[in-house]
Parts: structure tokens; C-alpha cells; sequence
DNA sequence: GTAACTGCAAAATATTTGCATCCTT
DNA sequence: AAGGATGCAAATATTTTGCAGTTAC
């Protein structure tokens, strides 16, 4: 079956053109995207308002879901299906790449657990690695 | 002597009456401030552009930082002495209190080292634990 | 047919830039 | 005095909201 439909359809969402389109960017690009980046290269055009609109449909029903950045950017990413509507399981370590400036989602590598001081309660956790990634490594 | 004046002036930073005042919110304040925070909450009037060129000017001479974030918000904390000219050791561990909603920095913490997968070299980490703090615990 | 979705217009926010004036050294 | 820092005005950019028309189911 398509996939792209699937996660609408799983999602209960309406099928739309505006929607698959910006869902296959997530599926097909594989890596992080930003609003920008989404308006500009939807192949159908789309509404800025709509595209807010939908990351943050998406979101919320956990399709994607915010990467967490140590710039002032905001990044969203495709959620795999451990995440459950609004309720993100999202501990797996992101790489932001310092040369092509992409940011990876290392699925495979799940967030160390720490010791805290005294006293802190951890519930959730999130680790972002800095460095050159596999493509820009020669 | 005045350790307000004295990071301004280690970073040959002119000393003024705002750059004291917003100085002086990181360092009395202990945690993370946004943007909002700061401008609300400055004694002195400051400007609202002021505010924006005195943050940008602290990054860049590394007084304070940025601080990565899961949700979409830009928070900036006070660097330590290992934060040399706009080239950040922080590799803390950053606490998110979701009761009270203040970051702390763990500067006790570090960030564990983890194996990435094959190719990829990381140069910088970070960490996010969001949970109960030591002051919203009961 | 109905509820969900979209686009347009416009409002509300947030951020950046230029320039004249004022302050620190 | 000279360079740096600030405030104001205004330009840009970003995000949100309301509503009427359109589309998916």
C-alpha cells in the first residue's frame, strides 16, 4: 500500500495533496526539516498558513515531532511508530552534521541513562551529537 | 571586586548601565533566561533592540550561551570559565523542571560519551533531562 | 451532506537595520 | 576626542486568527 496515505489514514486524518506532499518530503528526505525548507520546495504550492497548520497537525498527532537544536532553529522530524499520539517516546540521539548542516536522527542509538543529583526526577531525555557525519566525512 | 563589571570587562565589553542590570539577572538568577524574561524584568528601562544586541554581544564573547531546547523556546544561560571566545565547552547536562519550567544547568553532570554509528566523528554534545526538580519534588 | 481542510486577508509578534545621539574609556 | 553603545523609527520576517469557499469522506 501507498505509506504516505497509510500514516494519514492512520492518523485519521483527511488525504489531502498539500498533506501527502509534505509528509513524503519527511519520508522520502529522511533527515530534519524546517518550516523553510518545506515551503520552498513543496512541488504543488501550498499556503504558508497551511503548512503551519499541518507541521502542527502533524505533531500533534505524532507524525513527526520537534528536534531538539543548540541553535535557535526549529526542526521537526518524522516519529517512528513508537510514537503514540502526543505522546512522544523520542529518545534516540540526533546528529547535526557541522558541514552539510543536516541533521540526523540516529534511531539506533538511544539516549544514555545518567546519574542526577539528589532530588531531580528525570522523566524524559534528549542528546544532540555535533560533529561530521558519514557523507562529509572525506 | 564587582564580578558583574569584571566579566564585562574581561570581555572588553564596555560597562553600562544595562548590560550590568541584564548581566546581573544571569548571574543572581542561577538558571536560564529567554528573551521575554529578560525584557520584562530589567530595573532599568531597556530597550527592546538593546536587549536583542546585548544577548547577541554576550554569545559572541562568550559570556552566556544558548541552551538547546525540545520545545521551540531560545534560552540563554551564563557560560563558565571553560567558555573561552565564542567557542563553548558546554557539556553539561541541562535540566528542565516541568512543574516549575525553569532550566537548570547540571554543571556537576557531564554528557557521557556514546559510540556513534560507524563514520560518523562528534566534536560536541549535549543533553537534556526533562523532569521533576529538587524544588518541585514534593 | 457534513465535517474537515485550505487560502486569503489581516492582525499580532518577533527580529533586524539605519542612523542620530549619548556614554564609556 | 573617539569609538562604542543606545534609543527610536521603520523595515522585515514570523506566527496566529477569522472567515468564506472548497474538498474528502
Amino acid at each position: 500500500m501507498n505509506t504516505i496515505e497509510d500514516i494519514l489514514k492512520k492518523a485519521k486524518l483527511n488525504v489531502t495533496e498539500g498533506r501527502k506532499n509534505i509528509l513524503e518530503m519527511f519520508v522520502l528526505g529522511g533527515g530534519a526539516l524546517a518550516h523553510a525548507d518545506i515551503e520552498k520546495n513543496t512541488s504543488v504550492s501550498i499556503d504558508r498558513v497551511t503548512v503551519y497548520r499541518t507541521l502542527q497537525t502533524f505533531v500533534e498527532r505524532g507524525i513527526i515531532h520537534l528536534i531538539p537544536t543548540t541553535d535557535n532553529t526549529i526542526l521537526y522530524a518524522l516519529c517512528k511508530d513508537n510514537c503514540s499520539d502526543g505522546h512522544h517516546h523520542d529518545e534516540h540521539v540526533h546528529f547535526i552534521c557541522i558541514t552539510c548542516n543536516k541533521t540526523n536522527c540516529l534511531e539506533e542509538i538511544t539516549v544514555p541513562n545518567i546519574q542526577l543529583p539528589k532530588g531531580f526526577k528525570p522523566i524524559q531525555a534528549a542528546m544532540i551529537v555535533k560533529g561530521i557525519c558519514l557523507h562529509c566525512k572525506n
